[in-house]
DNA sequence: TTACTTTTGCAACTAAGTTGCAGTAAGAAA
DNA sequence: TTTCTTACTGCAACTTAGTTGCAAAAGTAA
């Protein structure tokens, strides 16, 4: 981990990303480059890119994957955890900047989170 | 909705959700009743169960749907949204009692909010 | 260029959950 | 109790997200 090759498919992928200030679902990429790159690969870059810290991933409220950029985050650590929002309506995601308090818990250790909001969005509501 | 009739595989699946305070998978249930029910019966009397108030269900860390029962909720209303927690290794999970204050985000509708707290478990850790 | 290793494409697979339909059983009405 | 209606169930086939194994291609360092 952590030498990640630059090839044509890491180049794709990051420039989304980087074009892409909301979450992106794999199902979305798989379907955008269906032409360019084959299914598998943009699976395992995903998977490359979030080893590297260079985004993150979670679950939307259907139980697909997906993705956005990370801020501040290395391979050793995914620091840049944060809320995200789902609109109920159009289905879109985005990354929320506000810090939840994450409460301790009796007999548990707390490693991460997945807060998922979900409601209506601007376009929608 | 609300017309629930007490079949064998409602009442089964009820003396499950009673016998068992942590949430359950699908996935579980599928495998528990396998002897029992068709796993389509499973998939449908438990939309049934959630449309009527009786449980809920949220996804897990790795996209799988889970239940567990509720608490002061009808079918005209969820009003039992509280954080879950899901072992890393064992990959348990249940429901935690403590509440969790959800921001408002400018420009966006809250409608509900999907909070699952990850780590060790007690047995696990 | 050579040699080595990572990355890619393909095809086939897995697993969760869904759908359509015909048959069965709850339970209200007679 | 019997009848009738409608909800419910089982089956088989399907859909879809994501994974795996392997051979071929492309990065990268020397």
């Amino acid at each position: 981990m952590g030498v990640i090759r630059k090839t044509k498919s890491v180049e794709t992928l990051l420039a989304i990303f980087e074009q892409n200030k909301d979450a992106v679902s794999a199902v979305q990429l798989v379907d955008l480059l269906k032409d360019q790159m084959n299914k598998t690969t943009i699976y395992r870059v995903l998977e490359r890119l979030e080893s590297d810290g260079l985004v993150h991933s979670f679950m939307g409220k259907d139980g697909l994957k997906w993705y956005a950029t990370c801020h501040g985050c290395s391979s050793a650590q995914h620091i840049d955890i944060h809320p995200h929002f789902q609109c109920q309506h159009c289905g879109k995601v985005d990354c929320l900047s506000v810090d939840m308090k994450i409460p301790s818990i009796p007999n548990r250790k707390i490693n991460f989170s997945q807060i998922l909001l979900i409601g209506e969005c601007e376009s929608c509501s």
